[in-house]
DNA sequence: TAGGTGATCTTG
DNA sequence: AAGATCACCTAT
């Protein structure tokens, strides 16, 4: 399949787009290692007025430079010091909407993903949970800023969900979000496995 | 359930 | 310049 093009991540409504994400296919080459996983779980992030937001009321810093960019771009920073977490930059140059994609589910190259994992079987430890994702397909700081029609890493059409199949959850990890951590702008299908949480 | 880990941001 | 904070994971 091609890559989605860049209109796509142009779109101006995130909460729409973190739930068109799930079923995409999350593709990377990494040192020549080609690698694919369906997106099964996504958390929005509105820039302008969500306190969960790095970028929130207009907070630019040189981190969240990037989530001003026009939609299409990844954004991957580090967590706790220890793990990387991938977000896809969304909408209009100057509005800072992001979707961080917390799981996926391991299509091709899962051989490549176990073995970054140090895993022997396919099972959710792989990659459900925004720092294992970025492990097993081989996101490191190299791909912060990067287009996601470049040869590095993008998406791909893959699989939908309908609205209706689509659970929407409290957002993880943001206690310190106030009011808007009980916003329900956590995404993932349901009767799928590969998610970060029951 | 607690501790590890380091870039980032804020305060002084 | 130093200290607090943090969109998490793993093993006790």
């Amino acid at each position: 399949m091609p890559k989605i093009p860049l209109s796509y991540y142009q779109q101006t409504d995130v909460l729409f787009l973190a739930k068109n994400l799930l079923g995409k296919l999350l593709v990377t080459q990494v040192e020549g290692k080609l690698c694919g996983a369906m997106i099964t779980e996504t958390e929005a992030y509105r820039g302008r007025d969500d306190k969960a937001s790095h970028a929130y009321n207009g907070r630019r810093t040189a981190r969240t430079e990037i989530m001003y960019a026009l939609g299409g771009k990844s954004y991957v920073y580090l967590c706790y010091g220890i793990h990387r977490l991938f977000n896809i930059v969304t909408n209009a140059e100057d509005v800072a909407d992001a979707v961080l994609v917390r799981a996926v589910q391991p299509v091709f190259g899962v051989e490549e993903m176990l073995k970054r994992r140090k895993q022997n079987a396919l099972t959710k430890a792989v990659s459900s949970g925004p720092g294992t994702l970025t492990q097993a397909l081989g996101i490191g700081k190299t791909h912060n800023h990067l287009s996601l029609t470049g040869n590095h890493i993008w998406l791909e059409e893959f699989q939908s969900f309908a609205e209706k199949d689509i659970v929407a959850s409290p957002r993880i990890g943001i206690d310190y979000a106030e009011e808007d951590a009980a916003l329900p702008w956590r995404f993932y299908p349901k009767n799928n496995p590969y998610i970060s949480k029951k």
